[in-house]
DNA sequence: TAGGTTGCCTAAAACCTTTAGGCAAATACA
DNA sequence: TGTATTTGCCTAAAGGTTTTAGGCAACCTA
């Protein structure tokens, strides 16, 4: 009988596939093993069960996400750097959606260390180096931002600003000269 | 036979405190009628499926939401009133973890329209007018203030700040006082 | 107390998840 | 090259979920 060549990895990667085609929530082993010409006890041999299979999709998300800021933030320091990471989040969310929303899973520990998620707060601390914060203040900073980008990622993706006024691009690039000047004006008690 | 006395929006009460102890995404049609000593097909009289069912609980959650968000804000402006605004959001969410879940739920748009979504977003609105921002820039801050609610808060409650170093409180109290920075001295274009 | 409404039931069909056990294609190795 | 092992996929089956259909009895109304 032919096989259709599955390992692991390529399950998680059509599983991402699918997500973004269909929405995270529509990942499941039977839709994922049909969209894989397989049958759904297959399936089972390379990933241990549907939540398995989430979870390597959000880990996949979370390293394609800091793969693509760690080249984002080559050569770049202060606003320019600014900017191209948080472009990195909005442009990965809104081009895979599904895969934006694996990547809001809550991860258990472990799963979480090895992930991409590590290195993204790395990086986000790595970017505020151009800013000129007192170390103690680094940790909230870091927290704000990624609070910030995560939450508007979020809304815009899930649609949150498609019926009103402006175009979302035009408030985001507003919203980021906000986020400069306040790194530059940190209120430090 | 002794009856339950269900009515839709007591199972959707029920549904929130079921997703609050379990878990929004425990939250269905079976996991509902054991919780409520009902057989499943019974849940079908007050509710359309499992997704009306959730549907209703983001309903709810938004609403619960609003209400609390406008108490707070009676009364108060400025950085009063934001900070208060910020808290409601942060309590809400820590102390109803899965009704926050909930809101998060993508809404199809005449659904959120009745929502306190609306409300929510046009209290964010009444609270900038305690700053001086032109009128053009408050749609922008409007978005910029519901994605760091919004953000934090889903990173708090998932556990994103779990295993990292300040208090998350203590950093949560550095980025407002950021953010009313940001207000004060917004980079109008 | 008769009549209608409605809350809950049982039954059943269609699906999904997961485990167990088996065959044959790929691979390793003599 | 032929044999042994691994492994990718299969069928079968058990148990749970969602949803629809149809029925009975408890409640409200008059």
């Amino acid at each position: 009988m032919a096989r259709a060549g599955l390992t692991t990895e390529l399950v998680a990667q059509v599983g991402a596939e699918l997500a973004d085609e269909a929405g995270f929530d529509q990942v499941t082993p039977s839709a994922l093993a049909r969209r894989c010409g397989v049958k759904v006890a297959s399936l089972y041999s390379h990933v241990a069960g549907g939540h398995d299979l989430r979870v390597r999709i959000a880990v996949l998300a979370l390293d394609e996400l800091a793969d693509r800021a760690a080249e984002a933030l080559a050569g770049r320091a202060g606003r320019d750097a600014l900017i191209a990471f948080a472009n990195v989040y909005r442009d990965y969310a809104l081009a895979h959606p599904g895969r934006w929303a694996a990547a809001q899973m809550r991860l258990d520990r472990d799963t979480a260390a090895k992930s991409g998620a590590i290195r993204l707060s790395q990086m986000t601390r790595a970017l505020l180096r151009g800013y000129d914060l007192p170390e103690a203040e680094q940790a909230h900073a870091v927290r704000l931002l990624g609070s910030v980008f995560n939450g508007w990622v979020s809304l815009e993706a899930g649609g949150g600003f498609s019926h009103s006024d402006p175009e979302p691009a035009e408030s985001w690039t507003r919203a980021l000269d906000g986020l400069d000047t306040l790194l530059r004006n940190w209120p430090s008690r």
